[in-house]
DNA sequence: TCCAAACCCTTGGATGTCCTAGTATATTGC
DNA sequence: GCAATATACTAGGACATCCAAGGGTTTGGA
């Protein structure tokens, strides 16, 4: 990890935005550069968790998403309409998986368009024990305290809602 | 822009995690996941207004801090620790501003093994008016309200203080 | 003085994301 | 029933990020 920095450079972006005439939108440049910054913190650490595994994220989403489907399997853009993800990142992810032997594409048994993925025994056992990893070492020690938490997913459910991401309350 | 799901996978998944037994890292985990989710849309908006210009946020991020450098200049291993990204992410985009004749490369004047990077005329000019487009489309129009830009500057600060990206309060 | 260690930048490789375009299969409408 | 439109997946390309490794420059201790 590099040396931290003596100053946020966040908030000395937020001076310059007031010191330039912007004032009106400082705040929202620092809160969405956070997010921005706080993003590749998280993923980093993420990614580390799973390294073990051979997994990247997007992988791992990807067998998460799949072990919890009732029917075992999910067709490709149902993964990629689920994941919000573009259908060809969906694409690569299962080539790579498919390699690893984690999943398997099989043909839909009725839309000769639909390709469906379907963990394999060793992709289950593979999701269940980086979940377990990551629950441990990221989520379990996340930096976030409680009130922070149930602020952040407040706020940011707001806003996916409003950019248009779902329609329930 | 894909059509809204009926609901939010992100609230699902965190429902899953409480019915695997996780209950105690679910919130957490549907916080950071929605860090994820929300950088991603910011993201798409903000290449989005730089596309005019043939910027990239990676790209116009480097102008920007350019431009609010005293000297106007900045050698390449500042510029990377600033902007948090590895010395390759800046190689990579001085090489492209400077290909767009936005950036200059220029040797240290008294340490050889150092490059100073400078902002051309035509490059103050692009990051003005590409700074005024983000400001206008984008951070004026956040959909975060004013509290909750608040309460997202405090809690992503103090969480990157704490993952050691600066030391000061 | 001089060589090893530290530092700076670049090259090459692996991944992920998106976009555009192309192929194949379904659905729709006349 | 058949053509036009829509949908599903994949191939290829552009970019960004990181890591590992290499070559040049400085610094610092023997």
């Amino acid at each position: 990890m590099a040396a931290p920095l003596p100053r946020d450079p966040i908030a000395d972006a937020q001076r310059n935005w007031e010191e330039h005439g912007w004032a009106d939108v400082a705040a929202p440049m620092a809160a969405i550069t956070a997010i921005m910054r706080t993003q590749q913190i998280l993923l980093a650490r993420i990614e580390g968790a799973l390294k073990p595994f051979g997994l990247t994220f997007a992988r791992y989403e990807l067998l998460a998403l799949l072990s919890f489907a009732r029917s075992g399997a999910l067709p490709m853009n149902k993964a990629s309409a689920l994941l919000q993800v573009h259908p060809t990142s969906v694409t690569n992810a299962v080539d790579r998986l498919e390699g690893s032997g984690l999943v398997a594409r099989s043909p839909h048994p009725t839309d000769g368009r639909t390709t469906l993925i379907e963990l394999t025994a060793e992709g289950r056992t593979v999701a269940k024990r980086a979940t377990a990893v990551l629950n441990t070492e990221v989520f379990g020690q996340s930096g976030f305290d409680a009130a922070d938490v149930d602020q952040l997913i407040r706020i940011l459910g707001t806003f996916r809602r409003n950019a248009g991401d779902f329609t329930d309350g």
